[in-house]
DNA sequence: CTAGCTGAAATGTCTATACAACTAACAGAT
DNA sequence: ATCTGTTAGTTGTATAGACATTTCAGCTAG
C-alpha cells in the first residue's frame, strides 16, 4: 500500500474555480454549490465537508469560502452550527423572500395565459388621499387605467391602475392591452418598481363587477389595493384589482420573526 | 495655526466599542449603527464616511467594520455603491421579511385587545388531504381546535387549527380558551414555527358562519389556510380561518424579485 | 467650450493567520 | 453504570494588508 495524497470524493470535487473570471471567487462558489443543491445531488441533511477542506478543494482562503457560504445561509439553503459543522436544509424552510409579481407573471407561473382587455385610459384629478400619497400639487394629474384582467381568455381581474402623469407623461400612447405596464414603464420611462404593499380584502362585488366579471351568484370578490415603490422610496403606482373569489387565491410566503438590527419600532 | 489631530464630529463619534464585551465587535457596531438609523439621527440620504474612516474611529479592522455594514445592508438600512460611497435608505425600502404573526400578535399590533372563545377540541380521524401534508399512519389522529377568536371583545375570526397527536400529545388539558397554543406548543413541547404558507380567499359565508361571526347581510368572508413548518421541515400546523371581511384585511408586503443563488425552479 | 485623460477616493474582493467558543465523543475515575 | 474532565474537530470572530474596480471631479489638450 503506497501512501496516496488521497482526497475524498465529493460532490464538490467536480467545481472549478476560474480566478481570472470576472465574476468573483465567492459568487462562482456560491452558484456552484447552490446549483448542487437546487439540482438535488445534496439532499436535505446532508453534512458538508468542514470549511477548511472545502478552502483547500477550491483552493482559496477561508475568509473567501465564508463568505460564499454566508450567501447560502442568508438564503436558507444550509444551516451552520459552531462545534459542529454544516447541513443542508429541507427545502420547505428556503426562505424565498416574497416576491413581487406583475399580473402576467403569476398567472404565467401557475401555468396559465394572461391576456387584457383595456376598458378606459384617463387623465383625471386625484381624489385627496391619492393625491397626498403622491405628494401631488393641486393641478396635477394622474393616469387612471382599467383593465379587464383574463387567464386563458376567460374573465379574471378588474383592475384599475394609477400613476401620477409626471412621472409617465404620454403614457396614453401605448398599447396598454397588449404590453405589460410595468415593461413600458421601465423600458420607456426608467421607473422600476421596488417593493409593494399589499391590503388584501373580501367584498361582495357590486352589480357593475359581477357584469364585468361574469360572476357566478354568490360569489365573492378579492380585492387587493397595492402601493408600488421605486427604488428611491418614492410612490409609483396605486393599483385596486378586484378578482374573481372562485378562481383566484392570493399566496402569502412568512417566516418568524428574526432578530432585528433595528428595535421593533411601534407603528 | 497648530496641525491638530482632528477627527471630524459625526454622529458616529460617540460610539464605544468594548472589545472585551461577550456580544462580537461586528454586532455593537450593527446595532450602534442600527440605532441611530432608527431613532433618526441619519435621516434618508445621508452619506455615511468612508469605511476606512470609521475603521479608525471604532478601532477595528476593516472586514470587521464590513461585517457589520452587510447586516445593515441585508436590511436593506444602507445603499454602498462602489466607488462612490454608502448613503442611509429611504425608509420605505427598509426590506422587513414577511413575518408570520400569531392572531393575538397581529391583533395587538393593529392596537386591539385580542380573545378567545373555545368552541370545541377534538381528537378526530385526518382527512386524506390532510394525513398527507403530516405524513400519518392510518391510524394516527390529529386534535382539532376550533375558535372563536374576538378582537376588542367582538367576534372577529373562527379558527380551525389541526395538530397531530403526535407531536404534542395530552394537548386538551390545557388552557386553550385563555393561552395563546403557540406558547403552549413552545413551552410544553418544544415545537417552534419557523415558516408558513398561507392561502387568502374571498368566500360567501354559511349560515353558520354568519351567525358564528354575527355577521351583517351581505358580507363576505376572507379565508386564510396556513400551513405551519418546524426548524427541520415538517409540518406543525393546519389552520383555517374565517375573518370577517368587514372588519379585517391581511396586510403583504413584498420585493421585487432579487437575483437568487439558485435557478427559478418551474413548479 | 468640449472631449478626453488622469488621479484621488471609495467600495469590492481576496489572502493568510490567529485565537475563541462550542460540540460531541472518548477515556477514566468514582 | 454514571459522572467528569479532556481532547479533537468545527464554525465564529477578528486582524492587517494588498490589489481590483468603479466613480467622480478636475485638469488638459484640442
Amino acid at each position: 500500500m503506497v501512501a496516496a495524497p488521497t482526497q475524498k470524493i465529493t460532490p464538490f470535487s467536480s467545481i472549478r474555480i476560474d480566478k481570472d473570471a470576472s465574476t468573483p471567487i465567492y459568487l462562482q462558489i456560491a452558484e456552484a454549490v447552490g446549483s448542487l443543491l437546487a439540482s438535488g445531488v445534496l439532499l436535505p441533511g446532508y453534512v458538508l465537508p468542514p470549511e477548511r477542506v472545502l478552502c483547500e478543494q477550491f483552493g482559496v482562503s477561508r475568509m473567501t469560502l465564508r463568505q460564499a457560504m454566508s450567501l447560502l445561509d442568508r438564503e436558507g439553503l444550509i444551516d451552520s452550527r459552531r462545534g459542529v459543522g454544516t447541513i443542508v436544509r429541507p427545502s420547505r424552510l428556503r426562505k424565498h423572500q416574497q416576491e413581487m409579481r406583475s399580473f402576467s407573471e403569476e398567472i404565467r407561473e401557475r401555468g396559465g395565459h394572461p391576456g387584457s382587455r383595456l376598458i378606459s385610459v384617463e387623465l383625471a384629478i386625484p381624489a385627496p388621499a391619492v393625491r397626498d400619497l403622491f405628494e401631488l400639487h393641486e393641478k396635477q394629474r394622474i393616469y387612471e387605467i382599467q383593465r379587464l384582467r383574463l387567464n386563458d381568455g376567460e374573465p379574471l381581474a378588474l383592475e384599475l391602475a394609477r400613476i401620477p402623469e409626471r412621472l409617465c407623461p404620454g403614457l396614453e400612447r401605448f398599447d396598454l392591452a397588449r404590453s405589460s405596464l410595468y415593461e413600458i414603464l421601465e423600458q420607456s420611462y426608467g421607473l422600476r418598481p421596488e417593493t409593494c404593499n399589499e391590503e388584501i380584502s373580501a367584498e361582495i362585488p357590486s352589480s357593475q363587477q359581477r357584469k364585468l366579471l361574469s360572476l357566478p351568484a354568490r360569489t365573492a370578490v378579492l380585492v387587493i389595493n397595492r402601493k408600488t415603490y421605486m427604488d428611491d422610496g418614492r410612490p409609483l403606482e396605486l393599483t385596486r384589482s378586484v378578482f374573481r373569489g372562485d378562481r383566484y387565491s392570493s399566496v402569502v410566503h412568512s417566516v418568524r420573526k428574526n432578530k432585528s438590527i433595528l428595535q421593533a419600532t411601534s407603528s
